[in-house]
DNA sequence: CTCGCTGGTTTGATTTCCGAACCGAATGAG
DNA sequence: CTCATTCGGTTCGGAAATCAAACCAGCGAG
């Protein structure tokens, strides 16, 4: 990671949800990460894909740079131009977003506006843990405070 | 679903993670959720677990219940006092937060201060579809509008 | 009847967000 | 080369959301 996070500054508990919501959680951030995933990396395209105000979109652009989920670099097609583009930390951000399209298929539409495909069939995923090969919501999960996360609950 | 999500309302493209930000995205709201499903009911519970201000806490809650994720009623051990639950809509959000906490324990700590486990491991899940069992980010996957979509594209 | 706790609401100041106008640098048309 | 246009922002004034702190009503305990 670039700089640690500083949790001990949340508000509620020392939560790596809490910290994720603080670097990506202002309104449009996932938006611009959805964007620049598929494939537009100008800022006039992620404007439009959008929808955010012109000057909400440079302060998340330069917050996202800032926080390494972006990387700004020229465009190969138009030198002197830059673009925007994931780093490996703004890719790992997709299946956050895949969930929140699936949520929001799920719940929200009628009839889902765009759909995953992969090998000619729709995606319809779930969480699976990648040491045990179970489904992650088939077990009883539970939530583990580390020694690190002792030390910041102030104890 | 409740009452559909209003998708040509949206800014940008129509889309269903735009609409999830819409319903869920907005500061406070996924941190309740979470508070809610680590079995704090109660408004101050949630105020102390979450850090939010409580007159935003209680515009979230009752967004959240308007929304279908939430559900006020009664709290069993002491009746007269409600409390709130996540309905099925609200249990169908743990994926999501728990790609912002793989995201936020990857790349945000130093030492992660909370894990999940189940069955004596830290689980370290990806996302695997269902219909055909791979891992969603092995194989290329496609976007695909669907005629719903088309139509909201203004078309 | 009073006291303290719970679950909010109200208030007034601060911050964020917004749409629209503006601006300099790069690009493209003639 | 010149001029107009596009691109990638910044600036502006107003509207909306957020915040901390104070306030308040209902309830149960004493």
């Amino acid at each position: 990671m670039a700089t640690p996070f500083r949790f001990e500054e949340l508000a509620g508990r020392p939560c790596p949800i809490a910290a994720s919501l603080e670097v990506v959680g202002e309104r449009w951030s996932l938006l611009v990460v959805r964007e620049v995933s598929l494939g537009n990396h100008r800022f006039s395209e992620i404007a439009r894909g959008t929808g955010a105000p012109r000057d909400r979109l440079a302060a998340r652009l330069r917050a996202l740079v800032e926080a390494g989920v972006l990387e700004r670099r020229p465009l190969s097609e138009s030198p002197g131009r830059a673009g925007y583009f994931l780093t490996e930390s703004g890719r790992d951000l997709l299946p956050a977003l895949q969930a929140l399209l699936q949520w929001g298929n799920r719940w929200l539409a009628d009839e889902p506006p765009v759909v995953l495909e992969h090998h000619d069939h729709r995606v319809d995923a779930e969480w699976v843990c990648r040491t045990c090969g179970e489904p992650v919501a088939a077990s009883p999960v539970e939530r583990v405070l580390t020694p690190a996360g002792r030390r910041l609950s102030g104890r």
